[in-house]
DNA sequence: TCATTATTTAAGCAAATGCTTAAATATAAT
DNA sequence: ATTATATTTAAGCATTTGCTTAAATAATGA
């Protein structure tokens, strides 16, 4: 780095704390933004209590429909979302596809919705 | 709910679960929407590295711009958003704002940014 | 007081998001 | 085979997001 590659004056003074931490942050770039994606996934209102209600149950896409609200292809969407992003699976009886947490749900989510403490227990990760 | 408010015809089986769960996500629907918007918040990659970097230690507007090679007003932007829900907070010095985690962050984001263990490899000769 | 520095704010715009409706697919039942 | 049920997929569209550039504040120092 040379000098006007800084935003300011008083960050000279700073120089090797900030050469180490722009180091530090672009040697994990792609962790930061695998992790980033599965917590945006989880940030999303709707999302957020499917994932919640997963985790108390395995629940068919016509189900969480009824208890949340909301047209079958929104709940479909969001579901295929999280599908693709290896936090949920399903199993199929029948029509029926019967959605559960994927067993190796980002560590960050997992901490998430463990902590989601909305009364009616029978965890199952 | 009367029948016609289910969207498929196997639900019935299971009324009883799915209102009970209509019920208590009904219940906290203030609770997911306030925590969603925090984990919303966290789910960017620029500003989980913000949070990340000031878990480490306090930095200004422009340090923080240096680091993530990211100009000024992008940096100020995400900076207020995080300072508007209580995320961060600041201290002034002269005409520098530093900029630290707000010891009142929500709890779902302090567990994810605790999570976060990017390394400081120290060179060796 | 005037210029400089650090930061915020605002306007504008392209891209991403999340719904809607309608059509497609897959399994089951008649 | 034909129809019904459960779900997905696709197109369309309004809203939100995250940057950019330019202008506005706010503190410092000559």
């Amino acid at each position: 780095m040379n000098e006007n590659m800084f935003s300011c004056v008083r960050t000279k003074i700073n120089q090797d704390k900030i050469e180490n931490y722009h180091r530090i942050v672009n040697e994990n770039k792609t962790g930061f933004k695998e992790i980033a994606k599965q917590i945006h996934l989880a940030g999303n209102e709707v999302r957020l209590k499917i994932l919640w209600l997963l985790r108390q149950d395995e629940f068919c896409v016509c189900d969480l429909s009824d208890i949340l609200q909301m047209s079958i292809p929104a709940i479909s969407q969001h579901l295929r979302k999280l599908k693709d992003n290896n936090m949920v699976d399903f199993r199929r009886e029948g029509q029926t596809l019967y959605y559960f947490i994927h067993p190796n749900l980002s560590s960050y989510v997992k901490l998430i919705i463990k902590e989601l403490s909305f009364e009616y227990h029978k965890e199952i990760i």
